[in-house]
DNA sequence: TATTCTCGTGAATATCCGTTCACACCTTGT
DNA sequence: ACAAGGTGTGAACGGATATTCACGAGAATA
């Protein structure tokens, strides 16, 4: 026996509390089935962490360190607002695929309420709604956005279909939804494709409104 | 004492189910509470429900109930797609406002999984894509909308719009991500007026880019 | 090798919740 | 007014879970 838990262990630690949190909700998720499942004992976790709370913390926190490398990821190259929205489809989908748990989890984590739910919203929010907000901002000076719609509302609408979509490859329910709505599961790229073209209208309605204008040099 | 509960305190029960069900989640909700809040004994609610999933059934089935006879009301009359778009946010906005509790349950049903959430979305989700993708059949048809998007994945995205819509006017987290996007609780005409606009250029964008002919088959 | 210290273990405890059932009250029929 | 049957009550039971802590197995030191 280990006289020090490795760090290998203490990420598959964190790793298997995502998978029980997300498969039992943050209220009850056993602590017992994290350390069997771990391969650890319950006493173990409450070496490391204080309590349920402080562990779930650590576990989200683990989570979202690894989706901001994502975020970093695509934005890191400068593109034009389709094309980024192309890239984060595409790396939602991926990371949908690679970690389901994560997502499910953050779905358990909507349905917080009181003082800790706005507390989680903006740690978990708070990154891709800046992240948007700018896009957008950025969108709309160089015109490749319409300008008759708040950002901020825009950026909204926006999230939540990047949001449902992640929700829908990963959670049992909207799984069962999209295939409903769908005659079954969609292949990854008609997702892209049909989401493209929807937001690609949203996007720059107004101006094909005055095909005329000035610069119609863009879209498309 | 009344020898049977009156239709009143039948229902009364039920509409305290679902705010109880929609605080705790399916499975922390405690039946003592239920019947504490809807002053009852906890025997009562075992002599008329066979379990507290017997239980949870019927509320959902009552809370269904009402939101049928909603949406029944804004398609009895025949109009175009945005139209109905318009009454839909607003009748949405309106339930959403005076039955919150029930938009919450719904939103934790959908932590459910396995066999369940496939059994419960079809229930819930079923009337509305129904509804939704015989809207959208009419819209194509009548050139309302365009046609080079697929009708199922168009109704999801709809649809993924206004459920979000509906979340983040009665859910903790999602109300708090809301303000987060938008820099405080929007007013609702504003939130219709901007979804509205999101959406007709959904629904229209491809025959806008095509001023001068009509059929041009499918873009790109 | 002997001793001490560090750290993981898992049985035990306290709490909470679904469900049951013996009881008491109210209604109804006579 | 009384008896009988129906109906609501809530204390009690069993199962589950968060958290603790006395213990023992390795590591470190000499």
């Amino acid at each position: 026996m280990l006289k020090k838990l490795s760090p290998e262990k203490l990420e598959e630690i964190l790793e298997t509390g995502i998978e029980i949190f997300a498969e039992n909700g943050l209220h009850a998720a056993p602590m017992a089935s994290i350390a069997r499942q771990a391969g650890v004992s319950v006493g173990v976790l409450y070496k490391y962490y204080a309590n349920k709370e402080d562990f779930f913390r650590s576990c989200l926190r683990h989570s979202l360190d690894s989706l901001e490398g994502l975020l970093r990821e695509v934005t890191s190259k400068e593109d034009k607002l389709l094309n980024y929205s192309r890239q984060l489809i595409r790396a939602l989908q991926s990371f949908s695929a690679l970690h389901p748990s994560h997502i499910r989890m953050y779905h358990q984590i909507t349905v917080s309420s009181g003082e800790a739910a706005r507390l989680l919203a903006s740690e978990i929010e708070g990154l891709s709604s800046r992240l948007y907000t700018r896009l957008i901002s950025q969108g709309r000076e160089s015109g490749a956005l319409r300008r008759d719609m708040e950002p901020g509302l825009f950026a909204f609408f926006f999230d939540n279909l990047l949001m449902m979509l992640q929700f829908s490859y990963c959670c049992d329910y909207y799984k069962a939804r999209m295939e409903l709505y769908c005659g079954g599961m969609p292949e990854d790229s008609a997702v892209e494709e049909q989401l493209l073209r929807f937001l690609e209208s949203a996007f720059t309605f107004e101006r094909s409104l005055v095909p005329h204008g000035d610069s119609r040099g863009e879209n498309r």
